[in-house]
DNA sequence: CCTTGACCTTCCAGTAACTGGAATGCCTAT
DNA sequence: ATAGGCATTCCAGTTACTGGAAGGTCAAGG
């Protein structure tokens, strides 16, 4: 399979999975004419980094998450370990957005906006009462 | 006051603030041995800035909103537009969170996190019964 | 007068994870 | 032979800084 095929099926762009041939997450082989060609395993893996990245997971993330899922011998616990501080950090992110997204919530519904120039948006970042 | 102070007083690291002059958000002038001097307008400027990134505006929503806050003559509407969108932006980030987190949640949950190899999350992640 | 330390300056490079585009090569069909 | 639709590499840009190197300035102390 060529490059092209492998984007369809994975659903990944073909600029993302030379880019991640590139930093060794996978490693086609090439034909005779110098084009990728992408056997299952290579197909495996990148739908895998294509759902740990859904996730949010870091590249840095999925080049350890993908050599423990192919390691047999793992132990679960570092998996779970990755993936809780990653959970961690979606709940410190989700918790600073809500905080952002309340501060402006009210300063949008406190802002008339027509054709005046008072703006309580503007006066609270400029800190003006 | 140099970029020392202004940085204190603001909280912005030095850095920042040069990189905000070189994109021209301020322009402080500067004493004859070449240091920036900053003045009341831009110590305003700059907390302003601050103020407007720590609620997720972007740079350049930044310049926008610090040439409304500037223009005497602005209509309010201006504002609020810019500033729901960036709310939009906001709770779209937080349900694109929000579902990886339920997801990852789940997996975390459900993996034993022990010596042994078998796990909930990898083989979801590849997708294995 | 010289040195030390705390400032300040500029410039270059790196971050994360791609994405766009240019220049070029290959393959298939008409 | 040529047109299109693939593929290749390489370079640059994105966001908002951040780190570091190499060097200039200033005030205080010996």
């Amino acid at each position: 399979m060529n490059i092209g095929d492998i984007a369809r099926l994975t659903g990944l762009p073909a600029k993302t999975i030379r880019y991640y041939e590139d930093i060794g997450l996978v490693t086609p082989q090439r034909s005779a004419n110098g084009y990728r060609h992408f056997r299952e395993t290579d197909q495996h893996k990148l739908l895998f980094l294509g759902r740990a990245r859904a996730l949010g997971f870091t590249i840095e993330d999925c080049r350890t998450l993908l050599a423990l899922y192919e390691d047999q011998s793992r132990e679960s616990a570092n998996v779970k370990r990755v993936a809780t501080e990653h959970l961690n950090k979606i709940d410190e992110k989700i918790n600073q957005l809500q905080s952002m997204r309340e501060t402006l919530a009210h300063l949008v519904a406190s802002c008339a906006g027509d054709h005046r120039p008072d703006c309580p948006i503007l006066n609270d970042l400029g800190q003006e009462p």
